[in-house]
DNA sequence: CGCATACTTTACGTTAACGTAAACTTCCCC
DNA sequence: GGGGAAGTTTACGTTAACGTAAAGTATGCG
């Protein structure tokens, strides 16, 4: 009926195509707190969603530290003003970022394009060798 | 009429942001080739286009190993078939993990609307103790 | 029981991308 | 002509993010 609750580290290593020795390198900085049954380690479907957040972070780039920031913003330990007034400021700030990093692919997207026809123009000269 | 021909190695690194090292680390690898005055570089526009290019591919995540592959895609040594469709092969690479990208920023996007909320909510209700 | 498989800890090694320091030259300015 | 500002080379240092190896434990299987 519902999704299974609990995982082994190979299984997420897999699922996620990482190594194990990277998993318990997350577990070091902090990132992933799995449970114990006996010395071996037990994933929450909470923990998955959190390596997750971290390889969607690596792909764009981020730094385990500023993806640790992320996953704090999902749990604002919001009592205190001040520290939500920050988190906002933070939250804006990796706005600004993405914007920045959407305009870089737009770009980017438009320069591969060009260079993909300069590839078929090429190609297409090398098939037509008499045509100028 | 035109713009500058040439820049000092101190010139780009205040544009850019960086350090003059980070300029030279750069061309130690091959990825600027500026001229020489005697003992002092001579950057040109190109040179100056191809930084933009290594710093635009950092925002991104890029490696300068990629971004130099990126670099070569935009002055193909087109003569070959094999080369030109391989390096098509690339390009396309390069659109499906740019597209990934886009997807991540996309999802990353509405997280922080939502974490942005959530601090919303909590900021009214710290000012409406009463409100449950 | 023996063996394979998957897990564990500990610990040293590695790569990329620069940082940092030292010691030197060139040029300009008062 | 002494000194600052900007350039240069050489070289060792640093950090992040794991890789890799060694040596041990637990579990299921034929």
């Amino acid at each position: 009926m519902s999704k299974k609750q609990t995982y082994s580290i190979g299984e997420l290593a897999r699922e996620f195509d990482v190594t194990t020795r990277t998993i318990r390198f997350y577990e070091d900085q902090n990132l992933v707190n799995p449970a114990r049954r006996g010395q071996t380690r037990v994933y929450s479907p909470a923990d998955r969603v959190t390596l997750k957040l971290i390889l969607r972070g690596k792909r764009l780039g981020f730094s385990l530290a500023e993806s640790r920031e992320l996953i704090q913003m999902y749990q604002p330990s919001g009592d205190n003003r001040n520290q939500l007034l920050a988190l906002q400021d933070k939250i804006q700030q990796r706005r600004d970022q993405l914007n920045q990093q959407l305009r870089d692919i737009q770009a980017l997207h438009q320069e591969l394009d060009d260079a993909d026809q300069r590839c078929e123009d090429a190609l297409t000269a090398l098939e037509n060798p008499d045509h100028v």
